[in-house]
DNA sequence: CGACGGGTTGACGGTTGTCAAACCTTGTGG
DNA sequence: CCACAAGGTTTGACAACCGTCAACCCGTCG
């Protein structure tokens, strides 16, 4: 249990907490736990039991899933201060998706037990978990119908899109992912295979959209890729 | 408001409002409206202020969502004493999909104001809410998983599958789904075209796994179906 | 140096979407 | 009762899209 360490402003900003007066803030700091976790570890594996809740203090996290036949599909990558696991708040289930940590991190995290003497104590925690599900079911149900109506030149836009809105970092000449980032993930998180992706951002690159290194994408005119997502053909 | 009304016992079985001693249900029902809805009218449209919590009580009712193109994905079909709506349950929203009921049917519904209301008079409401989304959530990832790694003739076998598990009715030979469902509803919940689920049910047709006729599907093999899903190839 | 991991490119073909035409079923109105 | 319209379905031809596979390139690291 951490009591000496300074109530860092971010805890009032996680979906969780917001609305929660100081001292409950206080009170659930010091029953969390932090720790740091190195690139490529696990937090969790799909279909352990959901026994904790985490919070990304520091790096990255990819959310994955895995087929029976192998496949991987990347449902999302997670930024400092978002929640990990929101579905450990309701106790006894398992984790539907695994989470990988894509750089050395930190994470703060409430165990089951915890979280419902929390929720006991504060309810309205359930009501703000209610609120972050519900945002979350928004979300993959418009993954959802992207992925059913899209081609995939059209996803792999939304896709290079929403990692630029949720982590991208203004540059003198479009924006930035500072993550490191393989064809292969890509089309994991479109739908696709990363040869293709290989080949849109070659040709994207050729008109001048992106500059695509290795493991690394710039998004040199974000609104050219809305014009690609929107289906404009010029 | 309704008070005369017999207690349906399946009130008790709406994941909002299981674990809830019968005088609460008794209120919950007194807070409830009800009300006939004739086949293809909309409970509500995507985009509308996100105000009523709906329960089917008869009926079927689908939920779908419209791309800016005009496109139509269709996220669930709804049996009797589901919940519809439930992100209405945390007020200020607008839903994110259109329900469209698909046969003369009856619902019951709950103002977010009412809700607020039964929120705090009961708090197991929240937990109940958090941990209907959480499910909610973990079904709309595998359906986007399925969708991203599966073929179209998986995708359709495992949309059948849902549908017969759901609201299936077990017959001399295999299960009846007594809804109307066209080709292109089975399209438009599998991510395909009408022209491809046409061929493929003909093709399973011809092989004695289903029967297909208009606006309906009886599945003779749900085993037959199973292993088109799993690509076991035979 | 050689191994390794990520990336690129080309050839090939399967899966599916697109479109047009015709068919069938159902319900309606004369 | 028939004719007709409307909407669901089938089928064929065609081609676009995109996945598969093999070969190769390139930079990094031990």
């Amino acid at each position: 249990m951490a009591d000496r360490i300074a109530l860092p402003p971010q805890l009032s900003q996680i979906p969780l907490f917001q609305g929660l007066p100081e001292p409950a803030l206080t009170d659930i700091l010091q029953h969390s736990q932090a720790r740091r976790v190195e690139k490529d570890s696990f937090l969790f594996m799909q279909g352990d039991p959901a026994d904790h809740l985490y919070v990304l203090m520091e790096g990255r996290a990819k959310l994955c899933q895995v087929t029976s036949e192998g496949q991987q599909v990347i449902l999302k990558f997670a930024a400092p201060w978002e929640m990990i696991g929101g579905l450990a708040i309701v106790g006894g289930g398992i984790y539907p998706v695994c989470c990988m940590v894509a750089e050395d991190s930190r994470v703060m995290s409430w165990s089951t037990t915890v979280l419902e003497g929390l929720l006991q104590r504060y309810p309205l925690i359930a009501i703000n978990a209610t609120r972050w599900m519900s945002n979350h079911v928004k979300e993959t149900q418009q993954l959802f119908t992207q992925l059913a109506t899209e081609r995939v030149e059209q996803r792999l836009a939304h896709t290079l899109l929403r990692l630029i809105s949720q982590m991208g970092q203004e540059q003198a000449e479009g924006m930035a992912l500072d993550i490191t980032l393989t064809r292969q993930d890509l089309a994991e998180m479109s739908g696709t295979t990363l040869f293709t992706v290989s080949r849109i951002l070659n040709q994207w690159e050729k008109q001048g959209l992106v500059e695509a290194g290795r493991e690394r994408v710039r998004v040199k005119s974000p609104h050219g890729l809305v014009v690609i997502a929107r289906d404009l053909k010029l």
